[in-house]
DNA sequence: TTTAGTGCAAAAATTTTGCACATAG
DNA sequence: CTATGTGCAAAATTTTTGCACTAAA
């Protein structure tokens, strides 16, 4: 990632009294450079290379942060449901993600606005949100004939 | 739930090798008679107001058996990923999930189908299938201006 | 009967917390 | 400087496993 963009995530830290920290760098280098999404766990085995004295705690801790800040988002995989995955700065969007690799891509115009109305028309309920995530195979996994591996 | 229901449901289970057990019509009435989705932590405290003796341990691979069966299925709440939910038969369906009390409603109809073609077509990824969920508060919870109660 | 299921206790894995020390700004 | 962040160790959860005993079909 360039450093632009960690500056600019440093400022937004510091706009809400959080501090640009090595650690905190060093995870969010992590995640950047992955196009999948990551446990805790792997996000701390690979920020380790780089930064062997951190500690798990400081990626709970900094994960927790950046969610609030929307700065990363959470994938709901069928098997590990905490894993994450940097926001990329086109708003609104869902994911598609890969069985195989864990490959996520992002997707934009799920346009459920009008099923959104239709059921809240109908039920009553007030809508905040919806979590919408396609999974499958991606055609990098399809052509190596790969429908397994699960190394996340 | 009707005994009828529970028959159904140990016809299924013995065609797959699995047998009916008290412990296991048990864990289906309490699912069966939510309208939330319940952790197996929930699941377990009320079945043992019935069933003192069971083991959490009965829960968690009952719960199993009951999800490769397609018989339940799992909602990935924002804080909760593991929370069961009986699967109503009507086929394909998503969740409309309120944030205060849990309840959940069946959605069918999302029509995805044509973002779908258009992603593979996209991506050449194989799409196998789609996680929906929608978020926010239901009628009886808005009326009652209840915003946070958390007691799952 | 025979195969599958159960409970227990223990282990493993995941996540959270308290606290003294370190450091970004 | 001072508020925030860090690592450690320990606790709290959550989930899985091995094993002897039980019970459904």
């Amino acid at each position: 990632m360039k450093t632009d963009a960690l500056t600019g995530i440093a400022g937004i830290l510091r706009k809400n009294t959080y501090k640009m920290t090595p650690q905190r760098r060093a995870v969010l280098e992590v995640i950047t450079g992955s196009h999948d999404h990551l446990t805790p766990q792997a996000i701390y085995r690979r920020v380790q290379k780089k930064y062997p004295a951190i500690g798990l705690v400081t990626i709970y801790r900094t994960l927790e942060i950046l969610a609030d800040l929307n700065l990363v988002c959470r994938v709901h995989a069928e098997d590990n449901c905490r894993s994450y995955l940097m926001r990329r700065p086109n708003g609104h969007h869902h994911h598609m993600v890969c069985k195989s690799c864990g490959e996520v891509i992002d997707i934009t115009g799920c346009n459920l606005d009008e099923l959104e109305q239709r059921l809240s028309r109908e039920t009553g309920f007030k809508i905040d949100g919806h979590l919408l995530e396609f999974n499958g195979h991606c055609r990098a996994c399809l052509d190596r004939g790969e429908n397994d591996n699960e190394q996340r």
